[in-house]
DNA sequence: TCGCCATTAATGTCTGACAGTCGGACACAA
DNA sequence: TTGTGTCCGACTGTCAGACATTAATGGCGA
């Protein structure tokens, strides 16, 4: 019996298209930006119809591997990182990911966060943070735009950090914690005024560059969430009910 | 000037028909596990024909929001863990990501699942642990199981942890992270022993329960594997050259 | 009741077609 | 030179219809 029975898996057509395309832009003969042959000629290279390679074009563009300026170019492209927060962060809200969950993380990311973004911010980027700081204290009487701009200022402190696995890491959490602040906020009063100190604290250790006391306020900011968070008797409800809406 | 010029967003049927039925499985209408009608039966019900039902299939099939268990059935289903892995990892492959830039989301999340695995660990999953840490104590030849292995072991200890936050967070990362060891091993003989060393401190810690032990070995152990990275010179070398083999 | 088999139905793929519109080119006017 | 009007060709998005293969289902026999 030396016959090996290894599974072999039945590849579609549409798959294989795709599958070699993706082959060829992930080895780097086919390069970001460089445009690819219309669909006939595509069908004519892998022999096949056309629908089959429109079937396999589809999955690229979901990779966010291939993109269409207009529906007459098709060429090769980087995923965007929103793209891939969107998912994933749709994915934890149909995991039924808890409050818990996402403060475990963000305890670990978004100081880690502060303490890059004050030794690598720009002095652009500075102005651009105070902008969104002044504006965020400004926001105080609608919740929408203060979850909309506190999503904001946390995930632009993770852009000045210049580290494009700590944003795919954290982003699709930050997304779904904060937004978690609607149900908050109506329970805990102080919680606005704490968040607001500590958005300040935070944006000037940053702009200071003080890399320890940026991390210090990134990290006693969530604590401070989480605080909120259980008193509001939310830690082990998923952070959202429906995942409608993201 | 007065007129605004909002970009209209054209929706192709196929991109509607994916949303529609998104929409419908976010929020709640349809449940994980639930059968879809058949293609025919879809193009009936949305006006539209099988061609541009399957075009809008795909896009749900790609992001795991609907699955087919043979062709013959379609289901929605919760999006898997190893699928949006294996994107995000590419994704980065693609952004050239640095050893850098790895390694300091590493620091973050891997002493916390450390730490989690403590508190949260079965027995079951002790013996498990303990089994794949022997297997890797006895993989020290062969450098390609010794990766497999050493990404699976933490990969473990994500698990136990029980964040399937932090299982999104860190998986795509320790994937590009572990896999550099191939790179590394060659320049540093102390790293395989220094490694067994750490391993076997993380795994007793957790196994005993001992969170702030874990996450103590946890947090040595990225910062070895720094060591080694930086001995080697390839900080901010891309963590994969090409993003082929994802 | 349980297991096997044939029928049925649905998928994967193909052929062919058509209208809308986008890209590019060219000429002309400001 | 720069922008506008016009035209042609090319390609996409969508449609209609068809066929072979194969998996699900129900009926049959044990």
């Amino acid at each position: 019996m030396s016959l090996q029975g290894r599974q072999l898996k039945v590849k579609y057509a549409y798959y294989q298209v795709a599958d070699e395309i993706q082959r060829q832009i992930l080895d780097g003969s086919l390069k970001p930006g460089e445009r690819l042959p219309g669909e006939v000629e595509l069908a004519e290279m892998f022999g096949v119809t056309r629908s089959t390679v429109r079937e396999g074009l589809r999955q690229l563009e979901n990779d966010g591997l291939v993109h269409r300026p207009s529906p007459r170019r098709l060429e090769v492209s980087l995923p965007q990182m929103e793209t891939l927060t969107t998912r994933n962060s749709r994915a934890m809200a149909m995991m039924r990911v808890s409050f818990r969950h996402l403060w475990q993380v963000a305890l670990a990311t978004e100081p880690l966060a502060a303490d890059l973004a004050a030794l690598l911010i720009t002095e652009e980027e500075k102005v651009e943070l105070r902008d969104i700081h002044a504006e965020l204290l400004d926001s105080v009487t609608d919740v929408d735009r203060t979850i909309e701009l506190d999503t904001r200022f946390h995930s632009f402190i993770a852009t000045a950090a210049k580290n494009p696995a700590l944003m795919l890491a954290r982003e699709p959490v930050a997304l779904l914690l904060y937004r978690g602040f609607a149900q908050v906020a109506p329970v805990s009063e102080i919680a606005l005024s704490r968040q607001a100190e500590a958005h300040t604290h935070i944006t000037d250790a940053i702009c200071a560059g003080d890399r320890d006391l940026a991390r210090t306020w990134g990290r006693r900011h969530i604590e401070d969430f989480w605080k909120a968070i259980n008193k509001a008797g939310l830690a082990d409800a998923p952070a959202i009910k429906s995942a409608e809406g993201i």
